[in-house]
DNA sequence: TATATATTTGACCAATTAATTAAATTAAAT
DNA sequence: ATTTAATTTAATTAATTGGTCAAATATATA
């Protein structure tokens, strides 16, 4: 006989499930997080947990796996446009900003576990598709051309990342230190980051009679 | 009777229990760590461990105080010269930077446990002498005397962290994606950051006459 | 040498926690 | 209604891990 679909109770506890593991993991850390706690905040019993998703390990893969592609691809989708490079820059800013602003923890859940576990990582999840040399030989070609400034493209690509990303990576910090605590008020800072940024990058990059060019 | 020193077995114990527990902690945070695995690289027993600092707590504090009250104080020295502030930012860079390459995984250390526990650790380890204010206030000084490109002074100052410290936060994933994972290609590219960042940064805040200013 | 004190260890304990199991329940298919 | 398969639970297990303890060892001092 073949497989049929059968019983239909609560077609959402797998979702649930996913949700409640995202929240407690992206707080806790993998070492940090408990299935019990899991279990708890998604309203089901451990052992159903465990039914879903056969062990810890399993069912944090599923989030990470789902963060990662939920996150990379949109990112690396901008630099692919086939349009002027300052323009494209603006974009990515644009774009990346947005994307932080609706996954402000995401960098910082991203980058824990790497940091536990590079390897795997890096050969599970970027390894294959993950391309910065296309990049940097765009931003090669643009400085041969002497359309904007010279210098390493991996410096120029790092800072870009930096100022859109760090502010998210210590949002807790930044937001008890120079918000009072309240997200409201960090929220409000950011919205005005992409201007800050961009200006920021645009400086940088653009060439200015004074400078002396280095190779 | 007096407490007298008496057996003097060796004397490095601490010492190495503090190495050993820097080393777990930095790489797998609290949660991550392993009081037997911080007993194995220290080359000793675990009940020593206990022995010697009471808890997994204490022990982790004992690193996170160090850690921090070495970091912090070293940081802010700078912004508290009395200098020109161009040539204050310039040698903030320098200084910051020599700092992080001695400690690169540090910033990692404290960010995560400041996701973990953000009362405690501003309450006990920030909250009564790190005071971004006298910066603002001098950089709002700085701005209202044209001699600095008007804005928002926490968006400078976070841009100028993010810049120093992004790299640093995100080694491990740099490492493998840019430099084939060979750190001493990594310390080469930091090497060359200073006069990045700084390039940069002099950009951001340089006043352009055909910039129109805003408030 | 004898004594007191600090250091070190192996064995063990107690608590936590991931994982399993067997039984119960639910809903669809026949 | 009965069967079948999926879902859910309570109870339990097995492994890990932080922490303790009593005994052993080393060292300085008297």
């Amino acid at each position: 006989m073949v497989k049929k679909e059968k019983k239909e109770i609560s077609i959402d506890t797998e979702a649930r499930i996913l949700t409640a593991a995202k929240n407690v993991f992206y707080n806790k850390g993998l070492d940090g997080a408990r299935m019990q706690e899991i279990a708890d905040e998604a309203g089901i019993n451990k052992a159903l947990l465990h039914y879903y998703f056969r062990t810890k390990e399993k069912l944090f893969l599923a989030i990470f796996a789902d963060a990662f592609q939920n996150f990379f691809p949109k990112v690396q989708e901008t630099l692919l446009l086939e349009i002027p490079f300052t323009e494209k820059i603006k974009i990515f800013i644009d774009k990346y900003l947005d994307i932080l602003i609706e996954n402000p923890y995401l960098p910082g859940f991203i980058l824990s576990e790497i940091n536990r576990n590079p390897e795997k990582i890096v050969t599970d999840f970027l390894g294959s598709w993950f391309r910065p040399h296309l990049l940097f030989e765009q931003i090669q070609a643009e400085m041969d051309q002497g359309r904007i400034r010279a210098m390493d493209p991996r410096h120029l690509l790092i800072s870009i990342v930096a100022l859109c990303v760090f502010p998210f990576i210590g949002k807790k910090f930044i937001t008890y230190m120079l918000f009072e605590n309240k997200p409201k008020k960090f929220d409000a800072f950011i919205k005005k980051r992409k201007e800050q940024v961009t200006l920021m990058v645009m400086n940088a990059i653009e060439i200015k009679e004074s400078t002396n060019q280095k190779i």
